[in-house]
RNA sequence: GCGGCCGUGGUGUAGCCUGGUAGCACAUCGGCCUUCCAAGCCGGGGGUCCCGGGUUCAAAUCCCGGCGGCCGCACCA
């Protein structure tokens, strides 16, 4: 048994996750996250709302996860989704049949139709590199799950791939909502929708997901990160382009002051959200050392990055897996959104000192009009306003005349004005870093690094501010006086707001097993020397060791270590008994 | 999608080859005992043997199809 497999047995054993729809014989693709499992990716959740978006003052919004047809189409996911596949029909593999066709140096357009990319294969005697075997016709595949909106079929939607494009979509509204705060980050954590072909790899690749994603919005002219500083000389585990070509295959530690010198890391919010990716990851349990950013070559990004990194973990079946992606996105996104809507999605810059711009006025005369063409004012008028300013005056001066409804109109018709205007802001579309997180293989990833077995039993030594449950209450044996003091302080922790496990049955060395094993960091048992002075036992799940308390310093000896200080250190500091067990 | 292996109480498995009452361990529940690490004793509950079809007097077992899982290939914008 590999170690996937043990935390996969404990993770359905103990209600932290299993596959979905069992009973009907599952689906793959899919889990339900269990009572323990929703706990622990809460508090995931709650940690990556502290450290990036609370601690910048980012915004979070939920936006719908079913979009119009038009979103997708404008952020380029529509085509890029609709790759076209062909499949050998003796050994059955499939491949894109753009990358097929460009590796035998044949050029494909990207808007060829499954016919087109048939009679190319068949012209040029196109086989299966594979075992030579010949293909059969071509489809499309895409991995978004689509759907409809309201009873018309033709209103298509997708379930959103990302969350990305809600912050994009959303962006002005959110602008001015905030009174145009530049730059801005805004961030949203929900579920994502993937048609993975053949997902595997339990929990690791899921066709519906949790994401915790953020957009920073920056000015690209002034892409100064304003929290850099602070991180210049924290290092980085890279396995950057460079190191790739060379055909390395570790990574390669450098400072984020070395990175941004070297240009390994183009921006510097990037390489600021990379350092917190990476105190995140490791505040999660899992060591920097089998941690590192791999960097995604020309051709392997997506269609919207001109540089990406995957923060990668090493796990135990799989290998290095992707928990995070940290992508600069440029202004594709407000690019393309305001392409196809039409709509201002621009953010305003601030001059330090106002500029002059030259502006160039043209307006019709519709007098002299008349005057000369009469009735057919209308017309002329009408066909004008149906011209773009800028074309207005890019033909009127090129040409000296426009033609409208049937007449060449000369410039003598029109009112041109060149002045020069003193302007203090300017419209510009911001540049976006986006890193963005899978909740759900992060949260795998922290099951198997707290994964430990001593003994033949299983511990899970999950950071103390991640355990389903924060303490264990129990009384040493059953006893109606135990019982009754470990009722008391069950319910008055519960009341101080700690999540509390308590369990009365079998014998108490029982009791911890069952609670170590998922992951519970402090367990407080009532003796009988609690009844002489009100004193209980605190046991460390990790090392085992216990330290005798007063009851009502309980309360604040878990505060203290669910905050991440050291069971050990806790205790000295409060000077607390240690306590040894007869026997 | 292809190839290989696999699917039996919650978990791990035996039984399958050679068809004939589905067994074991752990977990779980109740009781007894018990002053600190899965102790012991007694008792209980829990199985559409992945699903469907076929062969047969009889199918967990043999055959076919499907679903699901793992590994490899392909795919993972």
């Amino acid at each position: 048994m590999d170690k996937a497999e043990k935390v996969m047995n404990l993770a359905v054993r103990r209600g932290f996750f299993w596959p979905a729809y069992e009973i009907y014989g599952g689906v793959a693709g899919m889990y339900v996250w269990g009572p323990l499992g929703v706990v622990l990716k809460n508090k995931i959740i709650g940690l990556w709302r502290a450290m990036f978006i609370e601690s910048h003052d980012f915004l979070e919004i939920e936006s719908p996860a079913i979009a119009p047809y038009v979103v997708f189409e404008a952020s380029g996911h529509v085509g890029s989704f609709k790759d076209i596949m062909v499949s050998c029909r003796d050994c059955g593999r499939k491949f894109r049949a753009d990358t097929l066709l460009v590796e035998k140096g044949i050029e494909v357009s990207e808007a060829a139709s499954l016919e087109e990319v048939d009679s190319i294969i068949r012209e040029n005697k196109v086989r299966c590199p594979v075992c030579g075997g010949v293909f059969g016709k071509s489809s499309y595949f895409t991995t978004m799950f689509k759907t409809t909106i309201g009873p018309y079929s033709e209103s298509v939607g997708f379930l959103r791939p990302e969350t990305a494009q809600g912050m994009f979509v959303e962006f002005k509204r959110i602008y001015e909502s905030f009174r145009r705060r530049f730059p801005i980050g805004i961030a949203q954590i929900g579920r994502g929708f993937r048609n993975e072909i053949s997902p595997r790899q339990g929990p690791i690749r899921l066709r519906e997901f949790d994401m915790m994603e953020l957009e920073y919005f920056f000015d690209p002219e002034n892409s100064d990160c304003p929290y850099l500083e602070e991180v210049l000389d924290e290092e980085l585990n890279l396995l950057h382009e460079e190191l790739i070509r060379k055909g390395g295959k570790d990574y390669e530690t450098m400072t984020v002051r070395e990175a941004l010198e070297n240009k390994v890391i183009k921006n510097g919010c990037m390489a600021y959200f990379m350092v917190l990716a990476t105190r995140f990851i490791e505040l999660l349990g899992i060591p920097r050392e089998n941690q590192r950013f791999k960097e995604k070559l020309e051709g392997e990004r997506a269609h919207y990055a001109i540089q990406t990194f995957d923060q990668e973990v090493k796990l135990d079946r799989w290998g290095w897996v992707e928990v995070s992606g940290h992508a600069n996105r440029t202004d594709y996104d407000l690019s393309s959104h305001i392409k196809m809507s039409g709509r201002d999605l621009y953010a305003y810059r601030q001059l330090d000192k106002p500029r002059e711009v030259e502006v160039l006025e043209v307006t019709p005369l519709p007098k002299k009009i008349r005057r000369d063409y009469g009735d057919k004012i209308r017309d002329i008028m009408r066909d004008l306003s149906k011209i773009e300013a800028e074309e207005l005056k890019s033909l009127l001066l090129k040409n000296g005349f426009i033609e409208v409804a049937g007449v060449k109109l000369s410039k003598e018709y029109f009112d041109i004005k060149k002045y020069v205007k003193q302007v203090t802001v300017e419209p510009f579309i911001p540049h976006v870093v986006e890193p963005s997180f899978g909740l759900d293989r992060i949260a795998y990833a922290v099951l198997e690094y707290a994964y430990r077995e001593v003994n033949d039993r299983v511990v899970l030594s999950l950071p103390p501010y991640l355990a389903p449950y924060d303490v264990s209450v129990y009384p040493l044996v059953e006893d109606d006086k135990l019982l009754e003091i470990a009722e008391d302080i069950r319910d008055s922790l519960a009341a101080d707001g700690y999540r509390v496990l308590y369990d009365t049955k079998e014998s108490i060395g029982r009791r911890y097993a069952r609670a170590d094993e998922i992951g519970v960091p402090i367990a407080v048992t009532v003796d009988h020397r609690t009844l002489e002075d009100d004193s209980v036992t605190v046991r460390d799940r990790d090392t085992w060791r216990q330290y005798r308390i007063k009851r009502d310093e309980v309360s604040r000896f878990i505060d203290l270590v669910i905050q991440g200080y050291g069971f050990d250190e806790v205790a000295g500091d409060m000077g607390l008994e240690s306590f040894v067990s007869k026997e």
